[in-house]
DNA sequence: ATAAAATAGTTAAACCATCAACTATAATAG
DNA sequence: CTATTATAGTTGATGGTTTAACTATTTTAT
């Protein structure tokens, strides 16, 4: 249906970005589906620092996703409701709370694995490593040429 | 602040394609404001082909642009409510809209012209044509591999 | 020690995406 | 011709982003 060349010739780089990132979170969303798990894929980048991390302030999740704090209330709020994470109050700092996973929230952590691997290689499939290199390098660029100088 | 490594290090592929999208969008905006325009890329995106054509339907502006029959109704709502586009019924087919552009709607896409020029110009910024020829291919090539086979 | 500034988080409003259910019209098959 | 199916568009619900305004806590600077 769609090739290369047509995709490029009519569709500008914002296009093209914008229509990569929707196909990709939609095939996630699809494969987790297809696995008996309900998740989005904003969900998931969230709930995988936590892990890492065994806890996490909204503020570091922030950092670690680059979100924005009121994107970071939102997801955990969902999160809560779906008895994932739960929010503690910090101990020392009375204004952060620290975000940690139910046992529920482990064992969809587990499940999701196996789901965003197989989504990363339908992704990358037939595509170089150095193609894929410079592409991280691009958007690397392009998100260090847009920081704001103005905050 | 951030560097092109301890980027790449920390984020996986969707995760910089997300916060690349979304930096150009924030910037897009932002330039309209400084020069005084109050529109969104989506927005802008569907007033492109409208313009380009004279008129176009909404399903025609949902290919084009790559967006759901529901979004395009929605921004086209908003693009009605701003006095910038007028829905006219067509006459053989009475299921479609035309959606046209009203003068200030011209107007304003005269406006933004420059201001994508220069956000076009910022995100290009100090990488080369062959990286971004590339980095478009990855970007057709991923669209591609995810192109739903089960529609 | 206190006033001012910074930080963590929440809320509300406006906008966009996606899904599902719906209306209305057109095209097709029998 | 009529019954089925397909197409164009709308509506409502749910989830995410952004901006701005707000509360409640530190931090800092005097």
């Amino acid at each position: 249906m769609a090739d290369k060349e047509s995709l490029q010739f009519h569709m500008n780089l914002g296009m093209l970005i914008n229509s990569a990132h929707r196909a990709m979170t939609k095939r996630f969303v699809q494969n987790a589906h297809e696995s008996g798990l309900d998740i989005s894929l904003d969900q998931w980048m969230v709930l995988g620092p936590i892990w890492q991390r065994g806890d996490a302030s909204q503020k570091e999740l922030g950092d670690m996703c680059l979100k924005d704090k009121t994107s970071v209330t939102r997801i955990i709020d969902t999160l809560e409701k779906k008895n994932l994470v739960v929010r503690v109050p910090d101990q020392l700092d009375h204004r952060v709370n620290r975000v940690i996973l139910t046992n529920a929230g482990k064992q969809l952590f587990y499940d999701v694995l196996p789901v965003m691997e197989k989504t990363r290689e339908e992704v990358k499939k037939n595509i170089s490593d150095e193609d894929i290199e410079i592409f991280k390098n691009v958007l690397s660029s392009i998100i260090i040429n847009l920081e704001n100088e103005k905050g």
